[in-house]
RNA sequence: GUGGCCGUAGCUCAGUCGGUUAGAGCGCCGGGUUGUGGUCCCGGAGGUCGGGGGUUCGACUCCCCUCGGUCACCCCA
């Protein structure tokens, strides 16, 4: 083949249309639905100072391995990062504005990882999400967690089910974390190599793994359950009724541990089980109440979860729902008179608020009149010799069985629009 | 970062034990008498067979390297 000089980078591409404005429409059905929920939109940096994101977690593959980083032309150049997540960002632009609380705010976009791609995987992928920053009222959580739940629902999915757990706060978390790695140390044996690695770096994480080897230890490893604190337990609590009084269905996960370290208290993920893939989480989140602090902001509890718009995307294509949409164009305009009628046309037919497309070059009507039709427009604007002549238009219904008749130039628009509100299939 | 599989037209693929001008479907372009799409028919354009090296009289076919894709591990949306 003619070898392209590029291409696009390792684990990006180009999303072409129609994909891309189902992913645009995606978009647009979770804004209105956070609009509607009182979240405002944040539009933060694509990069960040490398520091933000080290606050993620030292021992964090996402922070340690995954980051693409550089330094600008400072003097001294500033070591900066592509964002791998957003939590991080919202909760520095929370310390920088301190703004009133509580905070709520959603956001979509791009982020970056630098990993291997694979189903469901790509090194910019995009996300929407929301933050709720500034209460630790368990209502908050619930109408955080509900948020993802129904808009999972308004893109017709119904293959997503939603695990919850509890990590704990400050008080109970540690004693539980020893109490796991104190267990899992004891079996260290029946663990595979790359769990005992992972026990040294953080016990927790432990509990995420998907080898074989390492499920029997799992399963009787100690839950957070049992160690949770008086007032963590009442959190949870508070949490579970509230997803009950929604009607929502969820599964208490004892052992979702979640990636990224900051989390607290709630933990929640979205799993596509119509994705038959290893990456068939579509969402995930939790709270993170000491995040803005490690940023050097205020004391600041913060809930959020983020979707991934890729993959919810391939589930959606799994269990066929949201599906493209038709053609948003209405009318073709067919010129074979020398092509200054469409020019002018389309125009009119445009700031009429109508769909309008046309053909170029002076192909032949046959030509053009196959554009019209695969434009998947429902009228067709015929403009020939005769009709020019006669200072005329052809406006004809493209729908099967559709007739046409010929109508004074000036008339055109309102033509086709009573031709578009007839009888449509 | 590690491993498996794959790499032939824009797309999806076929290509016999290595043997002449590398094929199909879809798409694209043109035509099927004088101005009309969707079905049908005819024709056409389009490929240095991912790239490089090697084996051979001869490589799309075999070997090595490399790049890319894909899937899994890891990690995560």
């Amino acid at each position: 083949m003619a070898q392209p000089l590029f291409r696009a980078p390792v684990g990006t591409r180009d999303i072409l249309a129609p994909a891309s404005s189902r992913r645009r429409r995606l978009v647009d059905v979770f804004a209105d639905l956070a609009g509607r929920s009182g979240f405002g939109l944040l539009e933060s940096p694509i990069f960040e100072e490398l520091g933000v994101f080290q606050r993620l977690g030292a021992d964090n593959d996402v922070v340690t391995k995954e980051l693409f980083e550089f330094f600008d032309k400072g003097e001294p150049p500033r070591h900066l990062a592509l964002r791998p997540e957003l939590t991080a960002s919202v909760c520095r632009a929370f310390a920088e504005h301190r703004p009133t609380v509580p905070w709520k705010i959603w956001y979509s976009g791009p982020q970056f990882r630098y990993e291997r791609p694979q189903a469901g995987r790509y090194r910019q992928f995009d996300q929407v999400g929301v933050e709720t920053l500034g209460t630790d009222d368990p209502h908050a959580d619930v109408e955080v967690v509900g948020l993802g739940v129904r808009f999972y629902e308004e893109l017709g999915m119904k293959q997503v089910r939603l695990l919850i757990n509890s990590l704990g706060d400050a008080d109970s978390r540690p004693v539980y974390d020893a109490a796991l790695a104190a267990y899992l140390q004891r079996r260290r044996d029946e663990l595979s190599e790359q769990s005992r690695v992972t026990l040294e770096r953080n016990p927790l994480r432990v509990l995420d793994s998907k080898r074989e080897q390492d499920r029997p230890v799992i399963a009787e490893a100690p839950v957070m359950a049992d160690f949770l604190s008086g007032a963590s337990a009442d959190h949870f609590q508070a949490v579970t009724a509230g997803l009950d009084s929604l009607g929502a269905a969820y599964e208490v996960s004892p052992r979702l541990v979640r990636g990224l370290d900051y989390y607290t208290r709630t933990t929640f993920e979205f799993v596509a089980d119509a994705l038959d893939t290893a990456q068939n989480a579509v969402g995930g989140g939790g709270r993170y109440d000491g995040l803005v602090e490690e940023l050097g902001g205020p004391a600041t509890p913060g809930i959020g979860f983020a979707l991934g718009v890729d993959r919810i995307l391939l589930a959606c294509d799994a269990e066929g729902a949201f599906s493209d949409e038709p053609s948003p164009v209405d009318v073709f305009v067919v010129d074979v008179a020398g092509g200054t009628s469409a020019v002018m046309l389309c125009d009119r037919l445009r700031r009429a608020g109508l769909g309008v497309d046309r053909a170029f070059d002076g192909r032949s009507m046959k030509a053009q009149m196959k554009r019209a039709d695969r434009s998947g427009a429902a009228v067709a604007v015929i403009v020939g010799p005769d009709e020019k002549a006669a200072g005329e238009a052809t406006v004809r219904d493209m729908r099967p069985g559709g007739g046409q008749r010929q109508v004074p130039e000036p008339g055109v628009v309102a033509a086709v629009t009573e031709m578009l509100a007839g009888a449509v299939s």
